[in-house]
Order: structure tokens, then C-alpha cells, then sequence
RNA sequence: GCCACUUUAGCUCAGCUGGUAGAGCAACUGAUUUGUAAUCAGUAGGUCGUUGGUUCGAUUCCGACAAGUGGCUCCA
């Protein structure tokens, strides 16, 4: 007999042998029917594992993310299992569980998959699903595995062979499908009870674009059909959300084949969010002690080649143009140029921190496959900002800037973020990154001292830095779930050495200063579609292009609502009348679509009373209220941002 | 850039297997003068993304290109 200890503290007693959908079964048929895996000592194991000595048990199900990526893991070995029987001699590469779903990646040698294959393998999935085939797990010495594969000419798990032990080879089998796996598995296929296949993408073998092009198939699965429908609708719902909708439904942005991919053409209401945007960033600005600069949108090449981006970068900026047979570039960055402001005059270590703050407008050549809406585009406009300072003042001065992030966040409602410290690889040093292992170190230290001194949340990830030092990025996620870099904090100890920067100290000698990348609204383009899916097309007051829509009910109430109007305007108020001589309904219906935040109706009762009748957006008639009680409330609701 | 898919009126979408196109909304005109999410009628609007090819004939079939979409790679 062994003991099972329970997560509650609980002890059982069991035979020696026992699985966990054993000891599931003796608790209640019920619940070992929704078992799909199991922790075992804190190892997940197959529930039909069986245990021989004393062990912590904990039944793992559907509503545990470990239940959910084994289920997706396991649907994704029944999809190469239908792959199999459809298209004989595929070599398969990987088959995770992702966050929503699963995939495999293989090798279809000429085939090419279209979308009807995919209903196709759907149906052979669910046929195979029906057939309760059990996942059964096999330990494999190498030597077997290795002539196993060999013999299907299978390169690509020989390829993952390589890399494995003795003793830690395992194979599962269900059905007529065989793969070298880890697992674990949920116990059979039967319990993928619903079915849905997403796409096909193309996708390279390691994630390298050297490396052949694999087929990859998308797919998501369920144990019942109504939490696929939900998730199904979930989707949909999400696509309403989507920026590159709401951008047009609200005529915020246009783009336009003559003007070119991933070029975007702010209408008047995106310009007003810019505009509104941009006030916002002065007055923080000014108020942390940023000057602010303009400076031009193209430079000569030898700037690019003295700061470093030509080498790293020159496939990522437009070819440059040729005049009076000097190459000028359009700028993908501001950098270069605000570096020359700062050594335009001498700097001594009073005129530190010195701080410039700029709403650039870059290029950049993005691959066409990589342009999405407004969150991925050829020309952006960057709330740019350099900060020049020594090693004393660093700490302070990232410090503040992080402060201002954590500012705007709470301004903007935004909660759902994660800061990314992003460290270089030392083994890309001189590739990727530029080579002073001594500078990455201190500069990686000291913004990590700031973080945890500051007490912000933060992840680290290797090899996310910028080419000339580590920063912290602001990811966040748009409607459809894929993820942005929305703000950037970086430091940079190498840009000051490149441009021979230099401020005198106290000491009277010349140092290079410390230099701080900062863009807490990233770019307007970003943060507008950002800004369109976090609030679904209802941005506050402050940022609303239209904040008050006028509503008569009759042709005869116009001349009292221009009055009205003349009154908002000169409160600072953007303001429309609808004065078409349609019903009241249809008037509100429309304001109501258009996400305007108040709707003033009125009729005949306003007009001897001079009284307004206020409906809030979303939320109904909110009453009746005195003109100036009206304005007041709306101009201090703007004022303040709320 | 790579893989797959898509492209029909301003928008959302119909149009079976080839015989040059339709709806709703929007627009315009007229009637209506309206009380909190769609008043009625009429009019106009499209070389069916562009371009080659097959065909007596192409929106429809095939190719190229462009743009977009879902991924991959990339993302200063």
C-alpha cells in the first residue's frame, strides 16, 4: 500500500500501482470522468501513470490552465493523427498548446493545404475523437527511437532525438498515431468533444527565415460544444472591439492604395485625439523639465553611419535618395538629430539633466507582411524624448520618467500591461548588440535597481534589448489579442561615445553623459488604435472629437441650440447641432453610434424653461439641468481628464 | 520578405456550374415638424482591385501584380 496525500492535507491509502483516474474513480465517477491529467510530487503526469510509493496528488481538470494546455496538447496529437491517414509520409516538427489552443508544424513535402482540407481533417478529427482512443505512454531507449525514425526518414524528430538522453525518451501512441513526446497526455481522445481548425500559416523550421517553411496549422478545441460556441462568439465580439473597425466606423483614420501600405491619413476626428494627445505630453512635459525641440525628417547618411543604425538597421529605413550626390535618409529615429542639438552648444554638468521632448515623425520600412492598422505602419509620429545625464542622475531620471508612464496609465484606465526589463544575449555581442560587455552590465544593473526600488512589477526577458542598451518596454495587447510594445524606456551608454557627446564636470574634464530613450505614448499611431480598443470607440470626454451633439426636435428649436452652441463653443466645447428634419429617435440612434458622450435633446419645454435636456452616452436620459450648471460640469469634467 | 486566404456601389454583403450585376444602410430630392436607439416615397450611384491569358463571350476559369486579412520572420 502507498499514501496519497490530497492538496486539502487529506491522506488515502491505495495499492501500490494505483493511477491518478484510480484514485479520481474512488472519490466519484463523476470527477474522473473530467480528470484529464495529474501532478504527481509537483510533476504533471498522465492520469493513467500508475504511482508507486507515496505521493502528493493533485487532479488536474479543464478549469486548471495545466488541464487546458495538456487537452490542447493532446487535441494537437489527434490532428496529426488525421493528418496522417489524409496525406501518408508527413514528417511532423512540434505540436504545442499555445495560450488559446494548439498547433503542429510538419511537413507536407508538395502538398499545399487550403481551407477545404481543414473541414476535411475536421471531420476525420472528430471521427478519430469518437473512437476513445487511449494515449499511451512508452519509455524508449534512444537507440530504438533513433532506427524507429530513421527508417520513416523522419528528419526533423531525429533533429529533437539529438537532443535527448537516454532514460528521458518517451513515445505515445493513440490510435494508429505514434510521436516521440514528453507528454503527459489526457487519458483518451474521446473527451475532445468539439473541434475547430483556425487557419494555415507558413512557418519557419526554429522560428529561423533561413531554414525551410513549414506548414502550420492553427486550431482550437473543447470538451463540449457549447464552450466552443462561446469562445467562437467570444471572437466575434472581439472583432467589434478591433481598432481598424472602429477607426472607420468613427472616421478616425483612412488609408488609401495611391498613398501607399501602411501609410495612414488622419480625418479631422483622429486629429483631434492627436491633438489632444499631444496637449496632454507638453504639459507633463513642462512640467518635468523637458525643452521642446523640431527637427527635420531627413539626414545624411554619415549621420547614420556615426550613430550605428546603418549596420543594424538600414533594412529597416526607406533607400535613401540621392542629391548633389550626397545619400539623405528619412529618418526612422530622432535620436541622431537631438544628439546634435545637445552637442550644438558646450554642455557643463549645471546644464544636467538636459532634456528634449519631440512628437517626431519617423519611416520606417517595415516588411509589407509585418503592417497592421494603426498599430504597426511606415510613418509614425513619436512622443519622443531624450534625456542627457550623468551616472548620478540616472537613477532619478528613470525613476521619473517610469513615474510619468505610471501617470498617463492611471489617466487612461489602463491596467492590463506588463513591464518588460529586455537584457541583451552575450552571445550576439558585436551582432546584435554593440560590443561593451562592462557597460551592458552596469547599464542592465542599474535599471534593474531602479525597478525594484521603485516597486514596479516588472518581467525580464533575454535578447529584447535595443542595439546600444537595455530598456524597458510597455507590452500591451490589442483587441485580437496580439501583443504590442505600446511605451519604450531605454538607456543608452553607447549613442554619448559614438557622437563624441560630452559635458564638463566638476572636475573640470570632459564625460560622456548617459542618455535615456523615452516615448511613455509611444506613437500616435500605436496608441490611437490602443486607445479605440481599450475604450471600444467610447474615448472620455477630453479625447471625444464631437464631446456634445445638439439634438431638435423640430426644425423650429434651431435657432435657441445655435444659441446653446455659440455658448459651448466659447467654453472650449466641440459641439454639433443635428438639424436634419428627421425624428428625435432616429437623431439619438445616431449620436448613440457614434459613441458621442452627451446628447442635449431639445424641444419646445427647454426652450421656454432655456433648459437642457442631457442623454449620456450609453447610459440614457440623464435629466433636465440649467445651462450653466451644464457647462460648468463639462468643462471641469475636460479640464481634468476624467 | 515567406505560407494561406480575401478584394463586387461610400459602408455591410448577395450573385449556383462563364452570357457585362443586385439588397439594406449612407448620399441626394420631396413630403413629414417629430420628445430619448432607424418616418415615408423617389432619384442617383459600380469598366465587379489592376493587368495579361483561355473563350464567340470573363465579375465568374488560369497567371502576374497591388492592397488587405490570419500566421511565420522582423519590430530602433
Amino acid at each position: 500500500m502507498i499514501k496519497i496525500k490530497f492538496p486539502d492535507g487529506a491522506e488515502r491509502e491505495y495499492a501500490e500501482g494505483v493511477s491518478a483516474l484510480d484514485v479520481a474513480k474512488s472519490i466519484s465517477e463523476g470527477l474522473a470522468r473530467k480528470v484529464l491529467v495529474a501532478e504527481v510530487d509537483g510533476e504533471v503526469w498522465d492520469g493513467n501513470r500508475p504511482i508507486h510509493k507515496d505521493a502528493a496528488l493533485k487532479l488536474i481538470t479543464w478549469d486548471d490552465n495545466t488541464g487546458k494546455a495538456t487537452f490542447w496538447h493532446s487535441s494537437a496529437h489527434l490532428m496529426a493523427e488525421a493528418v496522417e491517414s489524409m496525406f501518408p509520409g508527413v514528417k511532423f516538427w512540434v505540436g504545442p498548446a499555445v495560450e488559446k489552443g494548439f498547433y503542429y508544424d510538419m511537413d507536407l513535402g508538395d502538398k499545399k493545404l487550403t481551407e477545404d482540407d481543414l473541414v476535411t481533417l475536421e471531420k476525420k478529427m472528430n471521427e478519430l475523437a469518437k473512437a476513445n482512443s487511449a494515449f499511451v505512454r512508452k519509455e524508449v531507449p534512444k537507440a530504438e527511437a533513433v532506427s524507429y525514425f530513421s527508417e520513416k526518414g523522419d528528419e526533423y524528430k531525429l533533429d529533437l532525438l539529438s537532443n535527448l538522453n537516454d532514460g528521458e525518451i518517451t513515445f505515445y501512441t493513440q490510435g494508429a498515431f505514434t510521436d516521440l513526446c514528453r507528454g503527459p497526455h489526457i487519458p483518451h481522445t474521446g473527451m475532445i468533444k468539439a473541434i475547430k481548425l483556425m487557419s494555415i500559416a507558413g512557418a519557419y523550421w526554429k522560428g529561423d527565415e533561413k531554414n525551410k517553411q513549414l506548414t502550420r496549422i492553427y486550431g482550437v478545441t473543447f470538451p463540449s460544444q457549447k464552450e466552443l460556441d462561446e469562445y467562437l462568439l467570444m471572437l466575434e465580439e472581439a472583432k467589434k472591439r478591433d481598432h481598424r473597425k472602429l477607426g472607420k466606423e468613427l472616421s478616425i483614420y483612412t488609408m488609401d492604395d495611391d498613398i501607399g501600405p501602411g501609410l495612414i491619413l488622419w480625418m479631422p476626428n483622429g486629429t483631434i485625439i492627436i491633438e489632444e494627445l499631444e496637449k496632454l505630453a507638453k504639459e507633463s512635459e513642462e512640467a518635468a523639465g523637458y525643452k521642446r525641440v523640431v527637427t527635420p525628417h531627413i539626414a545624411k547618411e554619415n549621420l547614420y553611419i556615426t550613430s550605428g543604425h546603418l549596420p543594424y538597421y538600414a533594412d529597416s529605413m526607406f533607400p535613401p535618395m540621392e542629391l548633389d550626390g550626397e545619400k539623405y535618409y528619412l529618418k526612422a529615429m530622432n535620436c541622431p538629430h537631438h544628439h546634435k542639438i545637445f552637442a550644438a552648444e558646450p554642455k557643463s554638468y549645471r546644464d544636467l539633466p538636459y532634456r528634449i521632448a519631440e512628437y517626431g515623425t519617423c519611416y520606417r520600412y517595415e516588411q509589407s507582411g509585418e503592417l497592421f492598422g494603426l498599430m504597426r505602419v511606415r510613418c509614425l509620429h513619436m512622443n519622443d524624448a531624450h534625456i542627457y545625464c550623468n551616472k548620478e542622475q540616472f537613477a532619478q531620471e528613470f525613476k521619473a520618467v517610469n513615474e510619468m508612464y505610471i501617470k498617463y496609465f492611471k489617466i487612461f484606465g489602463v491596467d492590463k500591461y506588463v513591464m518588460r526589463l529586455s537584457l541583451h544575449s552575450p552571445e550576439k555581442l558585436g551582432q546584435k548588440y554593440v560590443n561593451e560587455p562592462a557597460l551592458w552590465k552596469e547599464t542592465e544593473d542599474m535599471v534593474r535597481k531602479v525597478l525594484i526600488e521603485t516597486g514596479t512589477p516588472f518581467v525580464e526577458v533575454q535578447d529584447e534589448a535595443a542595439f546600444y542598451g537595455p530598456k524597458i518596454d510597455v507590452q500591451i495587447w490589442s483587441a485580437i489579442g496580439r501583443e504590442f510594445t505600446l511605451a519604450t524606456n531605454q538607456v543608452d551608454f553607447n549613442s554619448g561615445l559614438k557622437f563624441k557627446l560630452e559635458f564638463t564636470n566638476q572636475a573640470n574634464e570632459g564625460e560622456t553623459p548617459l542618455i535615456i530613450h523615452r516615448a511613455p505614448l509611444g506613437t500616435h499611431e500605436r496608441f490611437i488604435g490602443f486607445l479605440l480598443e481599450h475604450y471600444a470607440g467610447k474615448f472620455p470626454t477630453w479625447l471625444c472629437p464631437v464631446q456634445v451633439k445638439i439634438l431638435p426636435i423640430s426644425d423650429k428649436f434651431i435657432p435657441f441650440t445655435q444659441e446653446l452652441k455659440q455658448q459651448l463653443r466659447a467654453a472650449g466645447v466641440r459641439v454639433e447641432i443635428d438639424e436634419r428634419s428627421e425624428k428625435i429617435g432616429k437623431k439619438i440612434r445616431e449620436a448613440e453610434l457614434s459613441r458621442t458622450p452627451y446628447m442635449l435633446v431639445i424641444g419646445e419645454k427647454e426652450v421656454n424653461e432655456r433648459v437642457i435636456s442631457v442623454r449620456r452616452q450609453g447610459k440614457g436620459d440623464a435629466g433636465t439641468i440649467s445651462i450653466d450648471e451644464f457647462i460648468k460640469n463639462i468643462t471641469e469634467e475636460i479640464k481634468n481628464r476624467v
